[in-house]
DNA sequence: TTGTACGCGTTATCAA
DNA sequence: TTGATAACGCGTACAA
């Protein structure tokens, strides 16, 4: 294989120059010279080797993407992650940077492997999915400098980069979609507060009904105290009980499932909108409205944020919010006169 | 940061020992001078730069995935590769490779992309998932020698490692879960025969059809004879006038939709088996039988398959299959004694 | 059993 | 504008 140093032979110049032509704008070249080398180049086949570039510029040039599930299986059965890994192939090719996937299967302590990671240089930062990595492991890369964007997620209590979607818009949008279409009865089935999208959610939803002067209705809104999976049949039976004309959740396909066991025509009698748009939903038979995560522009700018702080600036924000976007399908037509 | 001769530096060796430590049994070192060595490591927050290692080695210790569409955005909106990336990242990982994503949203021109992203040793060997990069392509690179194992495809004329799911098994354990459920008249929806893949399967219903002593009756097959998308709402209209009590099918999704349209209830009137399992089969309101390609176990085969090629082995056999696996779902229940 | 020296590409420095 | 050189950090063939 040619090295730059047949290159700079064949074209009667120095490594140096050769390396200032390969790497254009970090010194001026004469452009006969550069012909020249250009030339050399081209006949010799020569490609510079990657890791040789690598080590002298003491960067890989890679971002390292570290899967929610680490060693679990689970996450590649479901794709949730897999628009985000879009917008970060996109994003780490625009700006030349390689993408590798980060797995740990074998179950090494977290900390430890990214460590490891970033220490050896394999990556120059972490893209952080989902939430398997546990807060403090999170902190201390953070403390330790560690160039690392979160992904869909953030820290309670610390400012480490994030980009996540707008909750509060997006239960916002879906609400106001629902009162514009003449839905008046609007409940919400949620999750426990603990978590702080929940408490956006909400939040979102109390202001779209204010808009329109709605009151808002406890009877209406079904708040678990402890995380559960899955809305419970009760809970849709009540809130239909309680006069509800329109349904919103973030667990959609459940809730849906509920209806038709409710014997209720899901879009005819009762509209509902997803806030956490299942890859399933639209092929439903009845295709449900719901929120769009921006997952492309998430990955896109969690790239582009980490880029800053590799290259050592500071993103603006530290905390990145991107909207979600409403896909109208059928199960929320406009609302008959009467009922 | 530490390095290696400050490691060997303070344990009072030379770096080739430290080294030799670091790469356990490529040379012996006494016990004592190892546990030295150790120490130093540890003492220091010693870790091997990443860059340096395969520079040294001339090998990048990578994997490249190159997927399907590479300047396309749709391969990311259905996710049929992730079960594949799935196999290939926890192969990766167990014989100590990374994983590094492939993508080409620019546009480069493939071979030349490819030709660049080998000789720089950025990966150490390609696996091409799907089928957008062009047979010339495959069959110039593999001239070429270089590492490349084919994911699902295979180029005809050309012996190109690959991996790939078995179709004629696939579609022979399908029809067999019919005929063995009691339907007699099964029906037939291909693809035209200029894909292998579409012969092979045609092969396995035969098969399976003469296991069972049935005829095999041009009235119940459907094949087109140029490739389209999905079948028509006709051929399943005639397969059903001809008498058909379940149907085998590629294009599950789209059947299911046409029967629904000519008022046939799935499962109680007509049975249906899918051949290419779509994510949404098991998410159905009529859970639909399909067949599931082992995807993960292909993943993992074809990483093996790589290394073998990359440390200069002949992987056997260079073109791998691996048996598909049926899920027996509402849409094929036995069928009742009479009709 | 251990040490020495070489190779890779980039970039800073100094000289021409 | 270009050249010469050294350092970066590791693996490993070869010498001792």
């Amino acid at each position: 294989m040619a090295t730059i140093r047949d290159v700079a032979r064949k074209a009667g110049v120095s490594v140096a120059t050769v390396s200032y032509v390969i790497n254009e704008g970090t010194r001026a070249v004469a452009p006969a010279t550069r012909a020249r080398v250009l030339q050399a180049m081209e006949a010799l086949n020569y490609h510079p080797n990657a890791s040789a570039r690598q080590l002298a510029k003491q960067r890989s040039g890679a971002i390292g993407v570290v899967l929610a599930g680490l060693q679990s299986t689970s996450n590649f059965a479901d794709a949730y992650f897999l628009g985000y890994i879009h917008g970060i192939s996109y994003a780490a090719e625009l700006y030349g940077h390689n993408v590798v996937l980060l797995t740990n299967y074998q179950g090494a302590d977290k900390l430890t492997f990214l460590r490891q990671t970033i220490r050896s240089r394999l990556v120059d930062g972490f893209l952080l999915i989902g939430s398997s990595i546990p807060d403090e492991v999170v902190v201390s890369l953070h403390r330790e400098k560690c160039p690392a964007v979160l992904i869909a997620r953030r820290v309670p209590g610390h400012t480490v980069c994030s980009v996540q979607q707008d909750y509060f818009q997006g239960a916002y949008e879906a609400t106001h979609h629902l009162t514009e279409r003449g839905y008046r009865r609007i409940g919400f089935l949620g999750q426990a507060l603990n978590f702080s999208y929940a408490l956006e959610r909400l939040q979102g939803y109390q202001k779209a009904l204010s808009e329109a002067g709605l009151p808002y209705e406890a009877a209406l809104v079904k708040i678990p105290m402890q995380s559960r999976d899955d809305p419970a049949l009760e809970e849709v039976r009540a809130l239909l009980a309680a006069g509800a004309d329109a349904l919103i959740t973030d667990r959609e396909i459940a809730v849906l499932n509920h209806l038709r066991a409710l014997g209720v025509q899901v879009g005819d009698e009762v509209a509902l909108v997803g806030l956490d748009e299942s890859e399933a939903a639209a092929a439903l038979d009845v295709p449900l409205t719901t929120l769009r995560p921006p997952k492309f522009a998430l990955g896109r700018r969690a790239v582009e944020m980490l880029l800053d702080l590799i290259e050592g600036r500071t993103p603006e924000p530290l905390e990145a919010t991107l909207p979600m976007e409403l896909i109208v399908r059928r199960s929320s037509p406009p609302r008959p006169a009467m009922h």
